[in-house]
DNA sequence: TGACATTAGTATCAGGCAGCGACTAATTAG
DNA sequence: CTAATTAGTCGCTGCCTGATACTAATGTCA
């Protein structure tokens, strides 16, 4: 026998993409299901990988095929396996999470709001949770929440999209210098009547002038 | 043919690990390499998935057995997969990486210094640096640097760690006042005499009390 | 033996930024 | 016209950051 360090020879295996698609609805963060194989129960868009496909490739149409457009944003989670309980359960399992701005949903596909899911095939909701602690840990990295807004918003909207993927208030005006300091955004000529109150400008994404990041050492952020 | 966001036929699929083995040297960071399939030539720790096997267990095996003692902490990159060049390359890559506080190694393999690598096997030396970006980005969420040194340790050898991971200097007030506000290091009796100088006193990992994070949306690090 | 170099560690201060409350602005409801 | 509601801004205060400058403890070398 070679040391294990060294090529070995291969075991085919059965990999699957399971995709966790996101959108916000009224202050609310939303997800993609379709039927399980089992009657009654949801699940997890999900899709065989081919020999010599592109695992994000795959990934990138389940979502299209899923909501009938493509996500705005994609990223992956990760690569999962061993022994789950079930059927074929000796494959693998390639996470995504998407993002998307219009809950359009291809026929059999439904929406359901985080805190009011349906029953679900055994293990899904981990996965599920796994899936929106990904999202949330590159939400600071990538611009992620603008993804889950149309083309133009209020800055109240972003704030609203910033604190459902925290978990937590954000105070508006601490909000508001910080998005000016980081040039991320640019207002555009449109307002937007909400039935009561004053306006809202809308905004629009647009990162001008890359500022360096501080490059400092979170130790706040460091707890374990 | 069904809607492809539903369950489809399995394909098995050739699913690999590799490996990104990380250590400190002398300010500098090093790599551990294990002869390529083609002579002369070094690659990264690889080795085949079997069915049922969980990927994050078959990497803790490859490194324990690539550095003859367990990695002090490991991570998963990513799986990356589709149309590599190469012999058989239709298959299925899941990158892990991880640390170690000394530089043990296994027969055949080698330690080497980022930047003073030797030729490499085709799209090793792109896995290689992918990696250490996704070091640095857990850098700052999980207790990466003190994997790197030894159980206990001075603060300025700490800071080292940090700034090689980071790719830039520190304050040195500045990075223990951090370090002392976030608890995570306790002194201990031991002092280290280091050549000239005044001794250093050590340190140990001992994160109590646990802050809470700020919370606050770091747009600074949102540049895309 | 004493001055100097070298490394560790601390104190203090000034400027900047975050969080906060309070303010103004613009609209609808009644 | 007034109150309610939502948007957006202002100014203050206290904390944190980064810098400089200091003290402390050791080895080196004349």
């Amino acid at each position: 026998m070679p040391p294990r360090h060294l090529a070995s020879p291969t075991h085919p295996l059965a990999v699957t993409v399971d995709l966790v698609v996101c959108a916000v609805d009224a202050s609310r963060l939303a997800v993609l299901l379709t039927p399980a194989r089992r009657r009654g129960l949801w699940a997890l868009p999900q899709q065989a990988v081919r020999a010599g496909a592109d695992p994000g490739a795959v990934a990138a149409d389940l979502a299209a095929s899923a909501l009938g457009r493509r996500s705005s944003w994609m990223a992956q989670v990760g690569a999962f396996g061993g022994n789950r309980r079930g059927a074929d359960a000796a494959g693998l399992t390639i996470r995504y999470v998407a993002v998307t701005d219009r809950r359009s949903a291809a026929p059999d596909t439904i929406w359901r709001t985080i805190g009011d899911l349906p029953a679900m095939a055994t293990g899904q909701g981990a996965s599920l949770t796994a899936a929106l602690g990904a999202l949330r840990d590159r939400m600071d990295r990538e611009p992620v929440a603008f993804r889950l807004l149309p083309p133009t918003f209020t800055l109240t909207a972003l704030q609203n999209v910033y604190e459902l993927l925290l978990g937590s208030r954000l105070h508006k005006a601490s909000f508001r210098r910080m998005l000016q300091a980081a040039y991320l955004v640019q207002p555009t000529d449109a307002w937007q009547h909400e039935g009561r109150g004053r306006p809202a400008q809308l905004f629009r994404y647009a990162p001008h002038r890359r500022r360096q990041s501080r490059q400092g050492v979170r130790f706040d952020l460091l707890q374990r």
